[in-house]
DNA sequence: GGCAAGATTTAGGCATGGCTAAAAAAACTG
DNA sequence: CAGTTTTTTTAGCCATGCCTAAATCTTGCC
């Protein structure tokens, strides 16, 4: 971005941001090495540009990289990825919540927001929710000091036969989340990992949880 | 700023948003010829850059530049600036009533936000608000068809003795937002134009208009 | 009219964050 | 273990938006 368009007590840079919270994300949705290339898949920029990027975070002490490895987070990247996350979950249900936003529409603003608005507004949109604990993706929503309050979540298509799970699903593609939500499954449902009625591939894109994590607080 | 950091449906870089924005202020506030140099000192830039950014809009279509004359804006210009404006009122008038920001905390907040959210999202907010008409500095907040609803604005310090008027205050300067308020001078205040107290100085900051022109309805 | 002061442009750079194409290095695989 | 594939880096480049320093042009005043 132009310098001087992200928020005044920022520490990382839009694009900064974006790839720590892709290595946080890649880590916890994805059991698979987290290459630089895999990374620019996702980031929809060239190996080339992820590679620097990640070289840059790496020597700035945010990032790990071994040889050939799996790209990771030091524990203040980590710090600083949860707070990017904590940023895009809160601005999400906040567009919900109070702006009547739909579910399927607020991806897009929260991914730009996320990296504009200071902590201060971040602090009292949380008081205005009332300290909310997930998103209207049915995400958790970690807290101002860095706890990620992260459950264990799978595919809905590796889960354990009849299991009782909470449906999450990930926010980056509004037509699976049309599909999901015209046969009832929306974040937060209860349902079982058997005879959901779903595709084989939009039962991939959908995430489950065990209900005993999160669901009783 | 990086690319992609604004708004997806933006027409302008966060820059050029300034330009337009600070070019339109000048002719509102100020009777002087709007040179490249005054921009670039309201801008915090160079002149050079001043220069760059005014040829490059002008080239576009949305602003003229006589030689040696005053930089102005076209009517699509002017329109752009009025939605840059009216993004900008919006946001401080949400964070003031429903983010409990103080008055004087919203100008560097809206200075961000204003070019980072979406056309639906000020729309939601303009609905959430009851569609106002003054921000919390009492200035008008356009219409989103491009009204620029405009007072005739004066210095408090050159205004006609004993006049009713209502106070307008810059948002630019915290300091003298706090002077003023201290004194009970708020932005809707009813004044007259002697025995408000305040220095010169500070009378120089202040704006006012008479009270019949948009205070009754 | 001449000249200083102010306004503007030119020239040459810098940083960020992208890009492509190609080289190099490590890791699988038969 | 040798070859293929994947991963990563290098090199050279682009655009934006900013900088300084040095012209250059116009205006306005005496």
């Amino acid at each position: 971005m132009s310098p001087g368009t992200h928020a005044p007590d920022a520490e990382f840079s839009p694009s900064e941001e974006n790839y720590l919270k892709v290595v946080y994300g890649l880590r916890e949705w994805d059991p698979q090495k987290v290459t630089t290339g895999r990374l620019a898949a996702k980031l929809a920029v060239s190996p080339a540009s992820a590679s620097a990027m990640v070289a840059k975070l790496v020597s700035r002490g945010f990032m790990v990289h071994p040889p050939y490895g799996s790209v990771g987070l030091t524990e203040s990247g980590r710090s600083a990825a949860l707070k990017v996350i904590r940023r895009h979950r809160l601005i999400e249900t906040f567009l919900v919540d109070q702006l009547d936003y739909t579910w399927d529409e607020v991806h897009d603003e929260a991914e730009i927001l996320e990296h504009t608005v200071s902590e201060r507004f971040i602090d009292r949109i949380d008081a205005l929710l009332g300290h909310p604990e997930g998103d209207p993706h049915g995400d958790p929503i970690p807290t101002a000091d860095g706890d990620s309050r992260l459950p264990n979540a799978t595919r809905l298509d590796h889960a354990p036969a009849e299991t009782a799970v909470v449906v999450r699903i990930s926010d980056a593609d509004p037509d699976v989340l049309r599909t999901c939500a015209a046969k009832g499954i929306v974040p937060g449902a209860a349902l079982h990992t058997r005879g959901h009625g779903l595709t084989d591939d939009d039962a991939a894109a959908v995430w489950v949880r065990p209900t005993t994590l999160l669901d009783e607080g």
